[in-house]
DNA sequence: GTCTATATCCAGATAGAC
DNA sequence: GTCTATCTGGATATAGAC
């Protein structure tokens, strides 16, 4: 009888997934061996390919499962936002809660954006159009300049957040004046949203 | 007798290490074989290893020559230069052509971040030093609202470029109207700047 | 400096017993 | 499902002749 609730312990299977997607994220593809895997799994490395074929195939179910769990907690389309701050307020929350959530989905991406891979983030792509979605509409209302292009506002928007996350510790290492990391990122959250709300705005 | 100025078709070595450079900077040091870089220079893989020791080794010289060749590339300090308007042109300017100008030092300063090396990229730091400095010099003339830290500004204005590029292909792909690379590349420096000029100017 | 040959090791993957 | 044993290939690196 089959249990629908996950178990406590993980399955072997389960084991191997989670080890695998911190050893990717840490190591990259190339970087991992199924060996780490095993042993971080505490399983043996001929169950890792019993259970997924092949190293490669293991690598696409990691980021499958990375996308199952986590799409649901991509931005949501709240429709009834309105207004320059209500959108930057939603979308900056949003992403700031989600790469900080999402540490190893973050560095697997940013491996596999290296490595070429440009499929399988699907819910990506979805997402920025809704976002470029809002920004028109906001920019019909004229809570937002229209000379710029809703593509490249969102791109400069996200595009901070991006990288605040990517370089975090080299950042914090070498240049930050702040006690602790999340005091860091609060006052990055509020320079970054003070700056937007000024540049973004309507008016002359 | 030693020819001090370059040969025109690169000896050995230099092939070598201008193959390993393309290389790692298209699949990273890990997912590169020295075979691999053997073939593309046209040399031995024993040449490889005599003349560098090891894949390792090799790895760290092809940094140490990126930064070799391009330091001198790297934003100067103008110092001259002032205004917001100034001081944004030329650091957007200089990172823009540095990065359109360096494809395989930035996709190597990349792996090179993932992989957890934080040294080595030496004159970045004092580079960013620089520019942090002259943001709050411009504060203290009024010319930059000083409700921003200088080191967040700074990584606000890096951050889109840095973004721009990280992800130039997948953005043109996915969600640009422009005809050409270049025109986007234009038409998002265009509209930085706007924003920019806006949102941290003085005032409010 | 350049080559061939080779040592050594370990990766990914398979076979088959239990 | 899980194990042990094993295959095969390819990786880094060395030795030594030329």
């Amino acid at each position: 009888m089959m249990d629908a609730n996950k178990p406590v312990s993980p399955s072997g299977r389960e084991a191997i997934l989670e080890a695998a997607e911190q050893l990717f994220s840490e190591q990259g593809f190339a970087g991992t061996t199924i060996s780490q895997i095993a042993e971080r799994s505490g399983q043996s490395g001929s169950l890792v390919i019993f259970h997924f074929k092949s190293k490669k195939s293991l690598y696409k179910a990691v980021k499958a499962s990375i996308v199952a769990r986590y799409s649901a907690c991509l931005p949501e389309p709240i429709e009834e936002v309105e207004g320059l701050h209500g959108i930057l307020r939603n979308l900056m929350r949003a992403m700031f809660s989600y790469y900080r959530n999402n540490p190893t989905m973050v560095r697997i991406a940013n491996w596999a954006n290296l490595e070429g891979d440009h499929e399988a983030w699907g819910g990506e792509s979805d997402w920025h159009h809704r976002y470029v979605g809002q920004i028109e509409a906001a920019q019909r209302r004229g809570e937002i300049r229209d000379d710029i292009s809703p593509f490249r506002a969102l791109i400069i928007i996200t595009g901070a957040i991006h990288v605040w996350w990517e370089f975090h510790d080299h950042m914090l290492r070498d240049l930050d004046q702040t006690d602790t990391p999340d005091a860091a990122d609060e006052c990055f959250f509020h320079d970054l949203e003070a700056v937007l709300v000024r540049g973004l705005g309507p008016g002359q």
